[in-house]
DNA sequence: CGATAATTTGACCCCTGTCAATCGCGGTGG
DNA sequence: CCACCGCGATTGACAGGGGTCAAATTATCG
């Protein structure tokens, strides 16, 4: 199935489309319904809250505490004791798994109104880092199963935003596995651009906060490679950066042709 | 953090290695404790099941199917309305994504106590194919959601088997983001074995049913790379292959050190 | 404006994909 | 019972994509 068909299918359906341990809790609102700020956090982003109603906001809005964060800042470590869950307010995040040589995956990138480090499991999955300035909200996980017993349909909404998780991990294991350098880094593109456009903003330019390197780890490669595609890219023109972490992307549907293979 | 480590953490947690759209059933039922024939579909995994009480399974048991399912046998295509759950009750089956050229992706194999094809968007995210002989049991999604709503324990089961496959595909995406070709393989097999012993089974003599191609196509690797890679695993003591489909694994612990890149 | 980090570009080579031939095993039919 | 057939696995030869090392250029920030 070509790329263009699954965002095409992702735009019909409202679906995320990159990966991860975290889950996105923005969903419920629809890009064309007006956001409605959330009265736990404050975001204008629905999304878990979206499922309770005002006596269960007003119930769990005093549970979470809100804090100022800075690139590099840690959120949680691999393997720490999962004792509290992150909803990211603002900013951009990247999830990674540290291997023994001192390389490491970055399984995904996470923005604002995504959830954070739930996990069934003891300990976190992955590390958590901040690569721009932002705001995120915590609550325990305490309070977060507590909120989950006591509505249900808060339960229903988070088997959602796991398995469209699932699937867009899976997505991500198709470019990694089977595209080659200029492909995966096409593929990155599109999926940069169908976050954007999720969270309601355009998505022919759009913010790239992350380095070479930290792309290069998410694809598989070596941020050179990263680097030389990007230069292929820009010179096709696919892809202009104007700077200040900024790309601009004036054909998506060629790049995602071009993702696909189907452009050679 | 060493993949011996992880496998031990597995073992102690009782979770799940391999990745995918689907998800277990059979993860209510530990490892030592002696599994309950399922009174829905006769499995002797406990699962979603053993999230419902009596008056549940009585309720849905004749919501289900049973169905006798060869190799090459497909499931559901990708694509296709996703009208149906269907849990693995024997055999081997795969799940995959196909390529435009032709080439296909494996997102991962499931075995006996996984579910197949649970998703909340409207059509399957994936192919599901058999490799062995087998048998299913299928249930409708209205009656698998009726399920949920009538029993919200089910949701909670439901959470964290999704929650499960994805961390088991992240570490996939690990596998084939960052390890090269043997270690890939070694990591396949630590998989396998750890699936094996899941399901209570002797996890150092394992069944394969799978070919080198669809091994190759798990790890994003030419089928003769992953030849040329158990050959090299053989003559190295790592892997022996009596035949018959199977596998034996002398030092599972030396393999897994392997995968993770702490052995050369 | 200096210092540090990020990016780009080049040179080189290794791992792995590709193409091709051979081997081995299991099934089928004479 | 054995020859034949076909699929999967193995092995070899070769080339190319991308990793690695290194240096130059540019961007960022105090």
């Amino acid at each position: 199935m070509p790329l263009q068909t699954i965002m095409r299918r992702h735009l019909r359906e409202g679906l995320p489309m990159n990966p991860l341990e975290s889950t996105r809790f923005g969903e419920a609102c629809s890009p064309n319904s007006a956001p409605t700020p959330c009265a736990t956090c404050g975001s204008r982003v629905a999304g878990i809250c979206a499922a309770l109603d005002m006596a269960g906001l007003e119930e769990i809005s005093h549970e979470t505490r809100r804090t100022a964060v800075h690139p590099r800042d840690v959120l949680y470590h691999e393997g720490d004791s999962a004792q509290s869950v992150v909803m990211l307010m603002r900013g951009v995040a990247k999830l990674t798994r540290q291997l023994p040589d001192g390389r490491q995956q970055v399984l995904g990138f996470r923005f604002a109104g995504d959830i954070l480090g739930f996990t069934t499991r003891r300990s976190f999955a992955s590390d958590a880092e901040m690569l721009t300035e932002g705001q995120v909200c915590r609550i325990s996980r305490r309070d977060f199963e507590g909120m989950l017993a006591r509505f249900p349909a808060t339960q229903r909404r988070l088997i959602e935003l796991c398995s469209q998780e699932l699937a867009e991990t899976q997505e991500q294991l198709v470019t990694v596995g089977r595209r080659q350098a200029e492909q995966r880094v096409a593929a990155f593109l599109i999926t940069l651009a169908e976050a954007a456009r999720r969270r309601g903003l355009r998505h022919d330019v759009l913010d790239m906060p992350m380095t070479r390197a930290e792309i290069g780890d998410l694809l598989g490669l070596a941020l050179e490679t990263v680097s030389r595609a990007f230069t292929q890219l820009k010179k096709r023109g696919f892809v202009k950066e104007p700077g200040g972490h900024k790309v601009e992307l004036p054909d998506i549907p060629a790049l995602a042709a071009l993702a696909e293979g189907d452009l050679e």
